[in-house]
DNA sequence: CAGGATGGTTTACAGTGTAAACATGGCTTG
DNA sequence: CAAGCCATGTTTACACTGTAAACCATCCTG
């Protein structure tokens, strides 16, 4: 009852777990999910990933290598780089439930090969290596730290339909702070709301700019 | 053989959450863990909390509160908004497990009185309250990032020592591609290694400057 | 005192990741 | 060609998870 001929590699299985969390979403995951796709048995994976976190890395590297975020060289690197956030974000965001694993992103050889095209394109634009390494992670951070945002948001909205009140204890210590703290978390409410990754971005590519025209001094 | 008398409230059983976290992690927190600390059986707290996931968002929102972030007012605001980005990036470094709850924090109250302590600093040190509110975002959205990175980080530590070999396909494409790639993850390497908050954020707290003495002009 | 809250218990279930031992085809080597 | 190794897949089993359902004891209130 063996296949033998029609043997499958790490990339079958990723693509399968692929296809499963465009399903089910990343948490709904199981090796078994991914195993029944297959016609396989969920023990046939170990043979090719150590532990489930190794199939989820690889499928999250997958992921954002088919993003393909690097676009045309040729803009200007403010926009260039602009361009590469927004892909991240919005692919991310494409798939909420990928945001647990941020946090044990691999740096694979897609991802330096982004890091390489990052630097290459602000060193042209006339950044020091160094710095462009610097800008590199600072939007990494941004994007990361915006998706997680965005995630938030859309966990809030699923239970509680949009009150904020909920969270305001009802015996407060004095009415004119609660209501401070009422129009505080109303403005909070539409900057939840807004594209994060419009919050942090352009204030980096800001500051890049003006790094970059001090140096040039 | 019920207790009654010493009945547990929320707070209690978010205390042994928390307790129980600092010793396995949060990755390792089961309801029978905590339940098991206080002699109590794990339904129990399905009284307290509607899922696993809500004693989780309790216990985060308790652990940042604890951080007690808030520095002291007197401060100029760049390094007031400074102590409370490193010290909440501190925080969360400290117990690196939380990440992959980063993206269900909820906006507790704790959260709110700390997002108008930030607004009232800036505003009065002459930003509008939207721009206030837009620095907020913008700075936890660092701090999400650079915690998510560093835990990247040590993540990779565990399994391969240091390693970044591993990860660039044997068979390159062209060995001075291959060379530069090895610069480029030599350097990546280092950067890993560096505080994170220290990368992003003082790009953000400069752009928030620059944009301070735009207004005032 | 009746009757509902409140906070706890017990039992049970469906599902998880994965360790261990085993089977089988194909490739390499004697 | 035969022998044997290695890669791949299977089966079985285990410990553990979150949580639904039903039940029980105590207390507060009308």
């Amino acid at each position: 009852m063996t296949k033998a001929r029609n043997a499958l590699n790490r990339a079958a299985y990723v693509a399968a777990a692929l296809d499963v969390i465009g399903e089910v979403g990343v948490d709904k995951l199981s090796m078994r999910n991914v195993a029944n796709r297959l016609n396989v048995s969920p023990m046939a994976m170990y043979k090719h990933f150590p532990a489930k976190d190794d199939l989820l890395a690889a499928s999250l590297e997958e992921f954002i290598s088919r993003a393909n975020v690097v676009p045309d060289a040729g803009l200007p690197w403010e926009q260039w780089v602009g361009r590469v956030a927004r892909g991240m974000y919005e692919a991310l965001c494409g798939e909420l439930t990928w945001v647990p694993l941020l946090g044990s992103l691999r740096v694979g050889s897609q991802a330096i090969a982004v890091t390489e095209a990052f630097v290459g394109k602000l060193c042209a634009a006339g950044f020091s290596v160094e710095q462009a390494l610097h800008a590199y992670f600072a939007v990494i951070q941004v994007v990361v730290g915006a998706v997680c945002l965005r995630a938030s948001l859309a966990a809030r909205t699923g239970p509680r339909p949009g009150s904020l009140d909920a969270v305001v204890p009802p015996s407060g210590t004095g009415s004119a702070r609660r209501k401070k703290m009422k129009a505080v978390s109303g403005e909070l409410e539409v900057f939840l709301r807004r594209d994060q990754i419009e919050i942090g971005l352009p204030l980096v590519i800001d500051a890049l700019r003006a790094q970059l025209k001090e140096t040039r001094i």
